[in-house]
DNA sequence: CAGTATCCCAGCAGATACTG
DNA sequence: CAGTATCTGCTGGGATACTG
C-alpha cells in the first residue's frame, strides 16, 4: 500500500476502452479495500464508531499489528475518521465517513453474490480438483529454505 | 490460492452476528476476486469469449505466468470455462459463466463508488501525507537481508 | 487502552526460458 | 498458439515483546 501501484493504468479521463477502464478503476477499489482485515474493519465502523479494542474483538483474528496498519491506511485513503480523546486511559474511535458507508453499500451487492454462489463455487472447486489433481504442490512445499 | 485461506470464518449458517458473516463472505469474494489480475480478465470475458492472447493484449501487463495462473483459478471456481479446439494451431477459449457475468454487475457498483470518489480519496491521501510524513520507510528498505 | 517495534515466513507476482 | 518450468524478490501478514 506504500507505493503507487496504480500508475499501471491513468484511468482518469483516458480514451481507454471502458472494459479496461473499469478495470483499473476497480482494482483502484480492491488494492486499497482488497486487505485481508479492511472489509472486517470497514462493516464494524459502519454500525457507528468503534474502539480500538472493540474492533480487535468484532474482526476476531487479526493481529494488533494488522488492525494498526489496516486502520492507518483506512484514515489516509479518506474512509475512516479517528478521534482522540485526551483521557486518562486514552480512548481512540473510528468513524466511517460518508464515503466509506457508500462503499460498504456496495460491498453488499458483492456478499449477495458470495452467498448466493458460495455452494456452486464449492461444487466448481471440488470438481476440478476430483478432474485435475488434489491441486499442485508448490515448488515450496518440497523443499523450503530451511 | 492454493490454501484454504477461508478457514478462518465458517460463515456458512453458523450464528455469526450478520456484520462478521458478511465481512467473511465479502472476503472470500476478494480472495477470489482480489488477486491483481482477476478483475481486468473477467471484465475482458464478460464481454464474449476470449483466447489466451487476446487476454495478454487486453489486461495489458500482465505476464503469461499470471495470465495462466489467474484464468486456471478463475476456471476452477466456476467463473470461467474453458474450451479447447483441437486444431493445428491451438485454439483455446475462455467464457464467462453466468456466475461470473452476475459477479461482473456487482463489480460495477464498485467501479461507479471508485469513480465517484477517486478524487476524494487522493486528496484526502495527500492531506494525510502532508500531515504525518510522507509514508513511512519500511524496515526492509532500510536494511535488506543482503 | 492503544498503540510501536522487531523478527520471520508464505505466497503473490515478475522475468525469463523452454515446449507440445 | 497456448501454455509450463524455474528462479527470485517483494510485500502482506502472523507472533511476540515493549511503551506512553
Amino acid at each position: 500500500m506504500t507505493g503507487d501501484r496504480s500508475q499501471a493504468c491513468d484511468l482518469g479521463d483516458a480514451p481507454f476502452t471502458p472494459g479496461q477502464a473499469k478495470a483499473c478503476t476497480v482494482r483502484e477499489v480492491l488494492d486499497r479495500v482488497g486487505g485481508k482485515w479492511s472489509i472486517g474493519i470497514l462493516v464494524a465502523a459502519s454500525q457507528g464508531p468503534v474502539r480500538f479494542t472493540e474492533l480487535e474483538r468484532f474482526v476476531e483474528g487479526i493481529s494488533r499489528r494488522m488492525l494498526t496498519l489496516t486502520l492507518r491506511n483506512l484514515e489516509r485513503d479518506g474512509l475512516l475518521r479517528r478521534t482522540v480523546y485526551p483521557t486518562v486511559p486514552p480512548k481512540v474511535e473510528y468513524t466511517a465517513t460518508p464515503i466509506a458507508l457508500e462503499l460498504y453499500e456496495s460491498l453488499v451487492a458483492l456478499t449477495s453474490w458470495a452467498e448466493r454462489h458460495r455452494i456452486a463455487i464449492a461444487e466448481a472447486r471440488a470438481a476440478y480438483d476430483r478432474a485435475h489433481g488434489p491441486v499442485d504442490p508448490g515448488p515450496a512445499s518440497v523443499a523450503g529454505r530451511a
